[in-house]
RNA sequence: GCGGGCGUGGUGGAAUUGGUAGACACGUCAGAUUUAGGUUCUGAUGCCGCAAGGCGUGGGGGUUCAAGUCCCUCCGCCCGCACCA
């Protein structure tokens, strides 16, 4: 018996397959869809296995529901446009398409010999513009239908490349290549309006029940709904035409404790003020120096300035309070000013306590009279506290409710109004970058902001370019921009700003219905095959994309290029945990590590040393595979040395997919080991073809034929939970046992064929090629990617005695074999007859026996 | 800083969702096959203990007949934070 050989098994396989076009798919109104698609990945250079774990799942998922009788759509395409290819033009000196295209050719390449089930005829790549002219056609459906906005925002600004950073080219507050501290500028920029659909992408987050809980509850808390009330505070004494401060609040009950007031640098306050005094122009001017990343505003030493001015306290307004300027403050949320309150906000304590400012309880914890210390007195919403000496004559009562009376009470008086607002913000679209796809609008000095025509799409990004790191590409170009006005004819210039990439990922997937349509998307297709029955992608995803994707689903029916049906365009989210291996690096001269791939490294059991010098190296912690570090595994040297159907076992056996896994040599060499051993058992296999199953079967045969139907039901019911590494436990189970039912016999030859058949079927979706050839070699003609399913019967997948564990005092003492579905006071009976607990009864009887069928029996003395 | 998650033998993990902790695999050990190495096959393998038995799911506390699972608290690691994709 010779030993398998992936090397020329796979790619025949692949070839029959592809002359089949087996996974070429087309709308089938007879036939029940399945879309099943994995987030498409960024063309950064070659696919490490990391990325295959993603794409095996999803292909796992295509075969498995062929099987099952559906009409497959399984596509792939490339996010072509971004950063990184403009970097690789900076640094490199390419033209971003060209390095962007060769990686994907490389990728798909790569991809390939990995035998998935793609339809590879409906592939795209966002920098087509085939795919971005029709996302103009979008954006100004869009625009039309008012979901898009112009207005002045915050970029991170390099003084000295005069280049707006993204928040990775910021590095410890200074630009990634100049070094020059990033200030804040405003920019007038494009939105989508995606914080007025906060409610409806909200609730509908409930009826995502097929969306992991995490991922919904992080959904929720990034738009951030929340009640509370804007005050105004008025001034003393009016600064111009500013005789009011307006702070919003979602703890007006901590009102009676406010004792300072604190804005943002840029409120109009603060910019009023900053014309008048240098000192409080530094202030802002050093405020404004800080990323504008939320995390690194957060991170930043909380920072004040007194400006002098005071305001009056609305409901005692005797007492005046101090208006601070606080970095903490952003102008995005709210009102850009906050009344702050030290004795229930830990963030105004510590303010408060560095600037000397007053703290004074609103309440205490029912029955104590200790004032607020070192830490801010913050219970729950829910629990009671003590309101001391209320306004609203609030006394003990839970916070929520102080909340509600006070917001009612200052209404009534005109001290405030109660909103409901949302922490979600509009959608920045705007980039000033060149790969991207251009904004379709035109800039006419007669006629304003004026929408390209559709019949002028797509606006085409211009091949010469020279990408330098500084200023805007676009802007520079010497005739680009220059064009006519489409209303009014006269000279006029086009935007130069491209769209953030999110808008790219946020409808490929409608786009897959449909690739070459001369409209965003085809009604017919589009009503076919949407929604995505099973999206699959990192957790990392599990907030901005999501969200835009959901957004764009509604705003694409809103304009007609979707069904009313697809609003939730991804009915089930299945987020994956990353691939990674650990890392090695030795030390350069000055400390800093110098990373070393695998393939460089010797490894042993207590250390690991560079393969050439012998140098010992250090072995880091296993974490996601990056190019940066080196850590990566190669798909193609996997495939070469194993077979592509090795490394698709090893990345869906052991961790669960929605778990990390650790990428090991060990681990590899195992799942090559079972293929050969399956490989084996098939020569083993009796050749006749299987007809009915013998009316009467030895024990030892009857008992393979509940364990092969046992395991077909158990494998379907892990494949349909996503237990892929449980499915595979049992495989292995499954082998183990017809492995060792070796007898001989008639009616043993036929449940070990019936189990091998239906092993090969059950390994189909995770190893296809080696599944085909063991469906070839059980002599059957037609391929395993046109077989259906296997079936089992219930009846012999049940188990008729089943093992009870018996506890004494909840410690496990004995177990009891009953049937099935013996009743309560049966086991009862039985349990209080056994031996060992008849020992422990010493003659007394029970306190209590708690028996729960099917499950366990505990004796508690 | 804020939001979310994770933590179980030497290792990856399983545990029917409150009901036998450690399935399955890797590794290790022993035996068989082999000229040898590798392969393959068989068996053992949580820890302590000769045993009876005891201990055991990051640490501490709690609820329960019963806790890896629920609650409180502490520790460690990972992901996201709106211009990376």
């Amino acid at each position: 018996m010779s030993r398998y050989a992936a090397r020329e098994v796979e790619p025949k396989w692949q070839a029959r397959w592809a002359d089949a076009r087996a996974f070429e798919v087309s709308r089938d109104p007879d036939r029940p869809k399945y879309y099943v698609l994995e987030m498409f990945p960024y063309p950064s250079g070659r696919i490490h296995v990391g990325h295959t774990r993603n794409y095996v799942m999803g292909d796992l998922v295509a075969r498995y529901k062929r099987a099952r009788g559906f009409n497959v759509l399984h596509p792939m395409g490339f996010d072509a446009f971004g950063l990184p290819a403009e970097n690789a033009a900076i640094e490199r000196g390419r033209h971003p398409e060209e390095w962007t295209r060769e990686n994907m050719a490389v990728m798909r390449e790569q991809m390939e010999p990995l035998g998935l089930s793609i339809d590879w005829t409906r592939e795209l790549a966002t920098c087509d513009p085939e795919y971005y002219g029709q996302q103009q056609a979008l954006f100004l459906d869009m625009l039309e239908a008012g979901f898009v906005a112009r207005r002045a925002s915050v970029v991170n600004w390099d003084p000295i490349d005069q280049t707006v950073l993204a928040n990775e080219q910021v590095i410890d507050g200074k630009g990634w290549r100049t070094g020059a501290p990033v200030e804040r500028r405003e920019l007038t920029q494009w939105f989508f309006r995606i914080s007025d659909m906060a409610e409806e992408l909200l609730s509908a987050i409930d009826g995502l029940d097929q969306w992991p809980d995490k991922v919904r509850l992080m959904q929720q808390n990034w738009i951030g709904k929340s009640r509370g009330i804007e005050i105004g505070f008025p001034l003393t004494e009016p600064l111009g035409a500013i005789d009011t401060v307006l702070c919003y609040s979602t703890r007006p009950d901590t009102l009676r404790g406010a004792s300072f007031l604190a804005i943002s640098p840029d409120h109009p306050l603060a910019k009023a003020l900053e014309t008048e005094q240098p000192e409080i122009a530094a202030f802002n001017a050093e405020c404004r120096k800080t990323a504008t990343s939320e995390e690194a505003l957060e991170k930043a030493e909380k920072k004040g300035l007194d400006t002098g001015l005071a305001v009056r306290h609305p409901v005692y307004p005797d007492q005046t309070m101090p208006v601070w300027i606080g970095n903490f403050v952003l102008m995005d949320y709210g009102t850009g000013a906050v009344f702050g309150c030290p004795a229930h906000d830990q963030r105004d304590l510590d303010f408060a306590r560095k600037y000397g400012l007053v703290v004074e309880n609103a309440f205490r914890m029912p029955g104590s009279d200790a004032d607020v210390d070192a830490e801010a007195l913050v219970p729950p919403k829910t629990e009671t506290v003590a309101y001391i000496d209320h306004f609203a004559g609030i006394g003990e009562t839970t916070s929520q409710r102080g909340i509600d009376t006070t917001i009612d009470w200052m209404e009534a008086r005109s001290l405030g109004n109660g909103v409901t607002r949302y922490r979600l913000r509009d959608w920045g679209i705007s980039r000033q970058r060149y790969w991207g796809c251009p904004i379709p609008v035109v800039h006419c000095p007669n006629c304003g902001v004026v929408p390209e025509k559709k019949e002028n799409l797509p606006v085409a990004l211009p091949k010469d370019v020279e990408l330098t790191g500084s200023g805007n590409p676009l802007a520079r170009h010497p005739t680009w921009a220059i064009t006519t006005c489409p209303k009014c004819g006269s000279e006029a210039r086009r935007e130069t700003d491209t769209m953030d990439t999110f808008v790219d990922s946020s409808w490929y997937f409608a786009r897959f219905t449909a690739p070459r349509a001369k409209t965003p998307t085809e009604p017919a297709e589009a009503a076919y095959w949407m929604n995505v029955d099973q999206y699959i992608g990192g957790v990392e995803h599990a907030i901005l994309h999501l969200l835009y994707s959901r957004f764009f689903a509604r705003a694409m029916i809103a304009t007609g290029h979707l069904p009313e049906t697809a609003a939730e365009p991804f009915s089930a989210l299945f987020t994956q945990g990353m691939l990674t291996h650990e890392t090695y690096a030795t030390r350069l001269a000055d400390g800093r590590p110098r990373w070393h791939a695998p393939e460089e490294v010797r490894r042993s059991e207590d250390g690991a040393t560079l393969v050439e010098t012998g140098e010992l190296v250090e072995i880091g912690q296993p974490i996601k595979m990056s190019k940066s570090k080196k850590n990566v595994i190669a798909p193609e040297d996997i495939i070469a040395q194993f077979g592509a159907d090795t490394a698709r076992w090893f990345v869906m056996s052991d961790s669960p997919p929605e778990r990390d896994v650790e990428w090991t040599a060990a681990g590899v060499e195992g799942a090559a080991r079972f293929l050969q051993r399956v490989w084996r058992m098939a020569a083993e296999m009796p050749v006749a073809p299987m007809g009915t199953p013998l009316p009467a079967m030895e024990a030892d045969a009857e008992a393979l034929r509940k364990a092969t139907h046992k395991t077909v039901a158990g494998v379907t019911a892990d494949i349909e939970g996503f237990a892929f590494n449980k499915a595979i436990a049992r495989i292995y189970e499954f082998a183990n046992a017809i492995g060792k039912a070796s007898g001989a016999g008639a009616d043993l030859d036929w449940a070990r064929r019936e189990a091998f058949e239906a092993l090969a079927r059950l390994i189909n979706p995770m190893t296809p090629h080696i599944a085909e050839e063991l469906w070839a070699r059980l002599g059957y003609e037609t391929m395993l990617v046109d077989t259906p399913w296997p079936h089992w019967d219930e009846d012999l997948a049940r188990d008729d005695v089943i093992t009870l564990p018996i506890q004494v005092n909840g410690k496990k003492r004995a177990e009891l074999s009953v049937a099935r579905d013996a009743a309560k006071d049966e086991i009862e009976r039985l349990a209080l007859d056994d031996p060992t607990v008849v020992r422990f009864l010493e003659g007394k009887p029970p306190k209590k026996v708690i028996v729960v069928p099917g499950r366990i029996v505990n004796v508690v003395l």
